[in-house]
DNA sequence: GTCTTGGCTGAACATGCGTTCAGCCGCCCC
DNA sequence: GGGGCGGCTGAACGCATGTTCAGCCAAGAC
């Protein structure tokens, strides 16, 4: 999970996996059946691991769920910067378990959107489709770029203090917007 | 440009481009110099289409100068293609010239919230770094995760009608926000 | 008509890839 | 203590990649 965060997945070799493992690429053909048995292995450690951080959430104030959302993946960077790391790369390398987890946030994201604009705490003349993005997107664009965040914008960006005033940045958007 | 847009850039080869073009491999690398070569030339000459775009934008109200930055790369989605499917990629396979304009467009992003703000067009009290890079994801996250979208989305997200409700679901979060 | 030039190619090269497979070797059972 | 077994490996395979290079061949100069 590492090495694919890292280097990108199709450009990580199997031997290199060995080699950082200490074992022989014939082991993990072995074990997973091949590069594409791995990825798929790693995928669902991975999301796994990313969904855990999203249990019980539910039944909370729409403002206040929407700042736990975004705590959530915060804390998950913070603590499994691997997991954060690799999926990011993988949503963009269209892995096929990316693919689900998208296809799950995309359509969980839309059915909560349609609740909250029933219950009034969304503007009903929202668009449905566009919010659901918005939202998928100022959260999960970090992860995505982050090569190029730390590689232009400097300082460790996804790290630390950081984070908070990443979580605030996006509930201030997502709540009144930015300009007036 | 097209081919790397659709397929990646790191997964094609010079081969494929050669078939496509109808010349020998040995010619892409006579001109040049060999693939990183051909890659940069790409990205010249996609920057340089997306540049064009931004032309005379300078001097308008706030809000529709956010409006016309929207339109533009709306715009250019529609005409061309190909080239916003090329910087999505570039933008995550952290290519030289992508790199490049990514650190261009946030320093310039950067430079016009600072404005904005002591114009008093944004509120004071928004996190500059971050704002700047919420409307760059708002505005590039779309083409970056292009593949993602229409493989799970299923309808062209990015064509047509799409795109208008793109621009005004953008303008209307950063003007006055989704939650009430 | 001949010569020169330069765009362009086909074939080959070295390298690295994912994958296969015969077989080693330490462990557990009898 | 001997025998079977399964985790694990080294070496090889076929293939695709980026790159090199000697040389073809049409076009322009004389």
């Amino acid at each position: 999970m590492r090495l694919f965060g890292d280097g990108g997945i199709g450009a990580t070799s199997l031997r290199e996996v060995a080699r950082d493992t200490g074992v022989s690429p014939a082991l993990i053909v072995h074990h997973f059946g091949g590069k594409d048995g791995l990825v798929a292995a790693v995928d669902e450690a991975a999301i796994r691991a990313f969904g855990e951080a999203y249990r019980d959430v539910e039944d909370q104030p729409p403002a206040e769920l929407l700042r736990r959302r975004a705590e959530q993946t915060a804390t998950v960077m913070r603590e499994r910067p691997d997991v954060c790391a690799y999926l990011g790369r993988a949503m963009v390398e269209v892995t096929p378990g990316a693919a689900r987890l998208f296809g799950l946030m995309v359509s969980s994201g839309r059915e909560e959107i349609e609740r909250l604009i029933e219950a009034g705490a969304i503007r009903a003349d929202a668009d449905r489709v566009w919010a659901t993005l918005q939202h998928f997107f100022l959260v999960w664009a970090p992860l995505s770029f982050r090569p190029l965040l730390e590689g232009d914008v400097g300082g460790p960006l996804l790290e630390g203090r950081n984070l908070d005033r990443w979580v605030d940045a996006n509930v201030e958007l997502l709540r009144g917007g930015l300009y007036r």
